[in-house]
DNA sequence: TCAGACATGTAATACGTTACATGATTAA
DNA sequence: TTAATCATGTAACGTATTACATGTCTGA
């Protein structure tokens, strides 16, 4: 059940659900995300719960919004679930799979392309933390500012790696061709 | 509808639905996981759609085993699955958000402990990952053996990365306290 | 004899994606 | 005028986890 938490975490500041997904598609992007369909129920469900509280407010564009924030007792659930220990849950990379497996294609070029087409996706995650990391690099370092850094950080770590292992992998098939 | 494909990746040797599962608790713990209560089903699914064959076969220990085989349609549609480009989907690491949210506790102590547990599993499924890689690097280098090799370096790269960042991460909430 | 590994399965529940439904505002 | 973005929601379907159900063999 992390999606909730998870939602509790980024209603720091009052937003809404469109607003929670936007969240998903930047800064949030390399650790969870959720659509619509799901942000909005679970809304509901926190609100039903008294851990946020909701309120219409009109919109300069489209319909009216509305804005959810975090109630005392939703501040306490999401303290409680971090107490809990570290969520931790099966990786699903599929395309470690294909990778492992693209041998049975019996053509190298194939491998090279979808470690092509992944740095790709690797580089634009990686490029948009790092912007995420500078700015936070200039903030004044609160607690909050100093936990969203190391948060950012371990994306950029995995981003880098990543970056650094299709180079490796595309020399290794290079070699073996 | 990836879990499908990589049961046949990993059936490019003969195995039964309970074998499967223990590749997801070893070297392909990294990229995937799955339940027995989900490998079952999807091995029947893929009998009845001619990807793979069962042979009823008696184990020396415990009821007789359902040893599966992939068939030429099952690789057929795996190489298709792998031509498709890589089949990429959103990151769930709950974990992170743990952290990014942990300055609600209000106590620095918690995410140094988050980042303490954490380590330990880096560690353990970093360990086993660079024996596996080691194994594969004294065998022959096959094409077989070299998509394994860079498959599995993957993994060790983002779990070295992981660790480096757990040290770094320590040493920032050291130096706020 | 009893716990743990071996071995296969189903049922209920929870989580996540895609498709559907509606409508306003803005900029090209 | 028409496409894109804003904004909220439900329904249907697919995927994954937990609980249930059954039974054998081996070693302590």
């Amino acid at each position: 059940m992390s999606l909730p938490h998870i939602l509790l975490g980024l209603l720091e500041r009052p937003q809404s659900g469109y607003d929670l997904r936007r969240a998903f598609e930047g800064g949030a992007a390399h650790y969870w995300s959720a659509e619509l369909s799901q942000i909005y129920p679970a809304l509901k469900k926190l609100e039903a719960a008294g851990h946020v509280t909701a309120t219409e407010v009109v919109s300069q564009k489209g319909p009216s919004r509305k804005v959810y924030e975090r109630t005392d007792s939703g501040r306490n659930e999401l303290v409680a679930w971090i107490r809990t220990g570290p969520a931790e849950s099966a990786s699903r990379l599929a395309y470690v799979g294909q990778i492992e497996f693209a041998h049975v294609v019996g053509d190298l070029a194939v491998t090279t392309r979808l470690i092509d087409t992944l740095e790709v996706s690797f580089q634009s995650l990686h490029d948009l933390l790092v912007d995420v990391e500078a700015e936070l690099r200039e903030q004044t370092r609160t607690p909050r500012v100093l936990h969203e850094l190391i948060a950012v950080q371990l994306g950029v770590a995995t981003l880098r790696a990543r970056l650094d292992w299709c180079e490796d992998a595309r020399e290794l098939l290079k070699r073996a061709s």
